[in-house]
DNA sequence: TCCGGTCTATCGATCGATTGATCGACCGAG
DNA sequence: CTCGGTCGATCAATCGATCGATAGACCGGA
């Protein structure tokens, strides 16, 4: 009953925040102009500004909440795990199903970095920094432990990465390819990258 | 003797196309003016226009030789060569090597594929999909023949191309890691992930 | 039950700045 | 005297952002 207009039956600001991130993604962030955007959530250019503050801002906002919430993620789904093969497992899967579930919102953390003003690019990087540690201490215990065997840990650990990222480029929803099946899947790829023994040994 | 400027030393066809390569992948293709361009080029914004029809014609052409590039390179490499292994071996050292080259000019690539026009995308897009013919065919070879066993061939493909692709995201040339060894190890990821053997069994 | 006041949400109109692109003029080498 | 190469000036269009105004919901006091 709260809802008087029938636009989409979402609330505006909500609306603005989807538009935005599917723009971005499909567009890029300086190839979306602010009518664009507008049109999209089904507002008027000026009414944007209700629900944002800079254009910049939404997208570095964007970025921001996506980022934290993958190391929020993260972060819970290592709590108390120390084997570094369940660890990598757990990463991947977490990581690549996200990637699945939302391909636009990645695609725009992963592609407009650099569209940010230096203040919001410290901030997101900064979230990302400490996510991808996560990887690297994990590969490090590996190593250490001797589960894994991989020279040059650093360069696997980019390799590893790019490689789930890649995911939202590609990924559609609703594929022959479910999304379960696909972290699985890479799960494999990547004890196989890192030399650790596979899930169920043949 | 030829030259009667000194503006940078080299020829302004070919400044304009360097700094075009630098800019639209530091800034994206809607994020580089065509003042930041000339300026980039030492040229007024004018004269700019001697060398390119269209801002966006110069973005397809820098993509598409990139691209062709690329395949003529790989067509070649491969040229004769049937062993499953070894040409996976070649794709990958060649892929990742060029990628450790130019970082920039596959940024733009990869990045900036739906700045096109759609006509441009067109050709791009078809050059690209022949390169990936050869990734895909070399998977399945590699399997028929026994070689390789991973599940899923199309997105191991995926996968293996997601990496090497990443590698221009991060290298820089100069750093501690040398082209060679990059792509020596990038070959041993790819042969770990088709669950071929290594290249030197230890 | 009505009233004045406040707040949120929305808009058309418009701002100055910048966009990609074009024009006519000029310059120096051959 | 021609002509490839270069430029300042400028075009219409669009950019991100702001303006004042309006419509309706909600609230406390008479």
């Amino acid at each position: 009953m709260a809802v008087t207009k029938p636009a989409g039956g979402k609330p505006a600001g909500e609306r603005v925040h989807r538009a935005a991130v599917r723009l971005f993604a499909t567009k890029g962030f300086h190839g979306t102009g602010i009518r664009d955007l507008a049109k999209a959530a089904d507002l008027s250019s000026a009414s944007l500004y209700h629900y944002m503050p800079t254009k910049e801002r939404l997208l570095a906002d964007i970025m921001r909440t996506s980022l934290q919430g993958l190391l929020d993620a993260a972060t819970g789904e290592l709590d108390g795990v120390t084997d570094p093969v369940e660890r990598l497992d757990r990463l991947v899967v977490l990581h690549v199903t996200r990637h699945a579930r939302e391909p636009l919102r990645t695609r725009v953390v992963d592609n407009e970095v650099d569209a940010l003003t230096p203040a919001s690019r410290r901030d997101v990087v900064g979230i990302r920094d400490a996510y991808e540690k996560l990887w690297s201490d994990t590969i490090d215990d590996g190593l250490r432990s001797g589960v894994f065997t991989t020279t040059r840990p650093a360069t696997t650990r980019l390799a590893l990465l790019d490689m789930c990222n890649g995911v939202a480029r590609w990924f559609s929803p609703g594929g022959e390819l479910g999304r379960s099946d696909l972290a699985d899947h890479y799960a494999d790829l990547a004890r196989r990258m890192v030399g650790a023994p596979p899930k169920q040994p043949r």
